[in-house]
DNA sequence: CTGAAAGCGCTTACAG
DNA sequence: CTGAAAGCGCTTACAG
């Protein structure tokens, strides 16, 4: 029996053994056309003894299309992003389609894992977070490789899927106000995709509007991620006066700031009021639980793979898609007015 | 200028705008041979203008293999795993291999993205939890697919990386009866893979070497993830007499339990004492910070990526590796006999 | 230094 | 219902 290279089986070595031509093994396989179920029978067997796995490769050079979605995101390790991975994977799922992720190692220069994809491994691909040229997202557009962009801006000619940060954190600041704080500080994400930027500007706008300024002593840079948080808390600690309520641009920083308070002794909201933004599981899972803004990061990575996978059956004009947020009221924003 | 159907360059489109054969073309794109530097030149321009890229999935079928490993993952979430896979990637990058990531969702019962990269997608592979018939992963063995099994058990075929769960537990379990602590509970992880009956080993062995008896209502059964430290660690709470230390098979659960004592205003560890496994990021933020065992999850994931590439050069006897553990001693274990 | 041609492992009209 | 043959986009001896 003849083997390639490696020693698995090729299509020729199945239509050997079952005395067939490979056009008949293919028609068997990809379950095509009539065969005559005695001859089936024997391909089947074939493939069985022999293991037999057609080449992806050879199948989707042959096909034009790999029937495999690409997936690329920045952090692995974020958990608001598990969930986006989840949607992604129901969607690809439900049209029989393979998902491939490859992420982004942070502040990697080089577009090596998007060229991965775009060498014709995958039908299409969703980036989420990832800092792509302009150019790069027009090309690939017009060579009909379907991309979707998520919680990044792009091109026009890009399909997108943000969230309301904007509006999301406008009205959790409103909530603070409402309870009566005035004295808000800001810890801030990195401003390597729009967000932040979003969320302060949210923050701002609630204050403006409701005649408060803010104090700059009251904002601390922070990164997004875990420890960061702790860093900025500690800053925003040595500020006289201290703020009533901190704002963290996300979660995992919120997380961090109610442990430096817990471990000074600072109480929670009683003494200072902490929120963050995102819902992470973990967020109700906090002492106090935490209030925060919910994403809809299921239905944002659903969306944008159907989006790709819709573009590869048909011409569609790229749409820019905001998903709204939701309010999450716990009990790490107290409440000042009672 | 010819394009293929999706409207993308190929190698005969550049060979033509270049006024050369596609076998010039090749040798200019992987830099081998000589090549007279103007036609070098005009090839590159030719690149340039078309945007072109190669097929992935043509010079795999040629050159009989990918440049590529496969990473499953069976739960892309787990804090622990994350430094599994910055292990695996950067083994991978030092000998410019690219990475593909499948995740396998949970309890999914088919083997779909193994097949994903068993279908030559991929030059081998590192599998992480994943359940894998022994067959399966002897077939791929003998075609010359090498696999690396990290952190579960396979075939004496196969390359496997594990770490010394039952040396970690039972350490950290003597640490805890050297601390003066005599009623110990634990709380269980899944049964999927074998590290949680290795840990719970340890952990009566200590007992036992003590001539400690284990209460079998200090037992609660988790499942590994969030939450279910948490309804484990409320079950213990109720059982009498109380244990004086609780031992939860990873970190996650443990910092649960921390939450659970902490709501109900029992002091860690002053009236209860808990220690976890894995030293999770999160381990060193708690409050008190987790007393627990480090795995070494980066070297994890380097080494068995490492033996793949290795295999994939040369015949090997696959080995069957076992990394120490270290243990972290921090404050949620307290000092009884202090 | 360069090109024509075979081959990688499939799918898919086209005949029969 | 089945097979021979072309073609997918590359690489790689083999000639020259």
């Amino acid at each position: 029996m003849e083997k390639n290279f490696r020693g698995d089986a090729t299509i020729a070595d199945v239509a050997q053994h079952a005395n067939v031509s490979i056009s008949t093994v293919s028609r068997v396989i990809n379950g095509l056309n009539r065969v005559h179920p005695q001859t089936r029978q024997r391909v089947m067997e074939a493939v069985e003894v022999l293991h037999y796995q057609p080449s992806a490769y050879a199948r989707g050079l042959a096909m034009q299309r790999t029937r495999t979605l690409g997936f690329i995101i920045s952090s692995i390790s974020d958990p608001f992003y598990v969930e986006i991975v989840r949607g992604v994977e129901e969607a690809a799922a439900s049209e029989q389609y393979n998902l491939l992720i490859a992420s982004q190692p942070f502040n990697m220069e080089s577009q090596r894992y998007l060229e991965l994809f775009t060498q014709k491994r995958v039908d299409g691909m969703v980036l989420v977070g990832i800092k792509t040229r302009k150019e790069v997202l027009e090309h690939l557009q017009t060579r009909g490789f379907p991309v979707a962009l998520v919680q990044q801006e792009g091109t026009e000619n890009v399909a997108t899927f943000l969230t309301d940060n904007y509006g999301g954190a406008r009205r959790l600041t409103e909530h603070l106000l409402r309870l009566g704080y005035r004295h808000l500080a800001y810890i801030a994400g990195s401003n390597d995709t729009p967000d932040n930027l979003e969320r302060f500007k949210g923050f701002r706008d609630a204050l403006d509007h409701a005649g408060l300024a803010f104090n700059p002593n009251h904002f601390a840079q922070g990164d997004y991620y875990r420890g960061s948080g702790y860093r900025a808390m500690e800053e925003l600690l040595e500020r006289h006066p201290l703020p009533e309520a901190v704002f963290a641009a996300n979660d995992q920083m919120a997380l961090d700031a109610i442990l430096v308070l817990r471990t000074r002794g600072i109480r929670v909201p009683d003494d200072l009021a902490v929120v963050g933004f995102d819902d992470i599981p973990m967020a109700s899972y906090a002492l106090p639980p935490l209030t925060t803004v919910r994403q809809p990061a299921y239905e944002l990575g659903f969306k944008a793979a159907k989006e790709v996978l819709g573009a590869l059956r048909e011409r569609r004009t790229p749409q820019r898609v905001v998903l709204p947020t939701q309010l999450i009221v716990r009990a790490s924003c107290g409440d000042r007015s009672a």
